[in-house]
DNA sequence: TATTGTTATACTCTATAACTATA
DNA sequence: TATAGTTATAGAGTATAACAATA
């Protein structure tokens, strides 16, 4: 048996480890914050059949500016081919509509259904409570920070 | 052709798509800007051949206590799987050494060669100078504030 | 000739289960 | 019986190239 190696799995390796620079490092930090953000609006998205990709691309089709699928690749950073599969589970699923654009037929705009709009609404208010959570460690006013940090970072 | 649909790519779906609500969503921030962080990061890491997987490993290995690779799992959110493959390349590289554990010789300790420190040192440093660039829209003040503010999310 | 959406393909990342050697 | 490391495999996620329809 190791002498100081028996300690519970999650606290353990930062007691036991070195993790000195790291834990300074942005980049470790983000990818570390993310998988934590993921997997808390993933497991509420779970309940829906949905994943985040699918939540991102719904939300824009349901926004004021009906996007086309060239405009969903930008904004989410996915390659054009990886649109048309979350567009086909989406409106498999009904809860989006592609319309060719009249002015220009090779362009599709993707718009949400009224069944769309309504399961996006209920989506996000999962993903807000997993979100209260996820973030629970941080006064309202330092989620706010941090959300006007990333927010500068991302773009 | 469009009306309003000829600007550049990327401000363009900005200026084009209503991103609205998720732009103050913070998972998506953090998988947007996670994904800016790692192409930062495995840029500055290409011209040495290592990925940001193993800096970090790396980076515990030469720390002041020699991890395990179940250590380092738990640390990087790895399974002890992915560790054996990173370690093997490190190990390949002559940048790391499995040393058994005299006491549990089923355990590896994993200990940077001087090789592997004077390389981790190199590769710091590259990667500090891609995050400058990164982080050139905020000021030192607020890099140390998202810094910490992801530290308290991350674990 | 260039662009949108599409298909196909491959490569990385992640997750799971099963095996071995040690305990 | 349980644990550390290993192997194998399959699933997501991501990146690239080529194609059809349209501009």
């Amino acid at each position: 048996m190791a002498l100081d190696r028996d300690a519970k799995p999650a606290e353990a390796a930062q007691a036991r480890v070195d993790g000195g620079e790291l834990l300074s490092d942005i980049e470790f930090l983000l990818a570390r914050a993310r998988v934590r953000g993921s997997a808390s609006a993933n497991s509420a998205l779970k309940p829906f059949g949905l994943r985040e990709r699918h939540y991102a691309a719904l939300s824009l089709a349901r926004g004021s500016i009906a996007p086309t699928q060239r405009d969903l690749a930008e904004f989410l950073q996915l390659d054009p081919s990886q649109v048309v599969a979350v567009i086909d589970e989406l409106q498999k699923l009904g809860l989006v509509e592609r319309t060719p654009d009249a002015r220009d037929r090779r362009v599709n705009i993707v718009t949400a259904t009224p069944k769309g709009a309504a399961l996006y609404t209920e989506t996000r208010a999962a993903i807000a409570a997993a979100r209260d959570e996820l973030l629970a460690d941080l006064s309202e006013a330092e989620q706010k920070t941090l959300a006007d940090l990333l927010l500068r970072l991302a773009f």
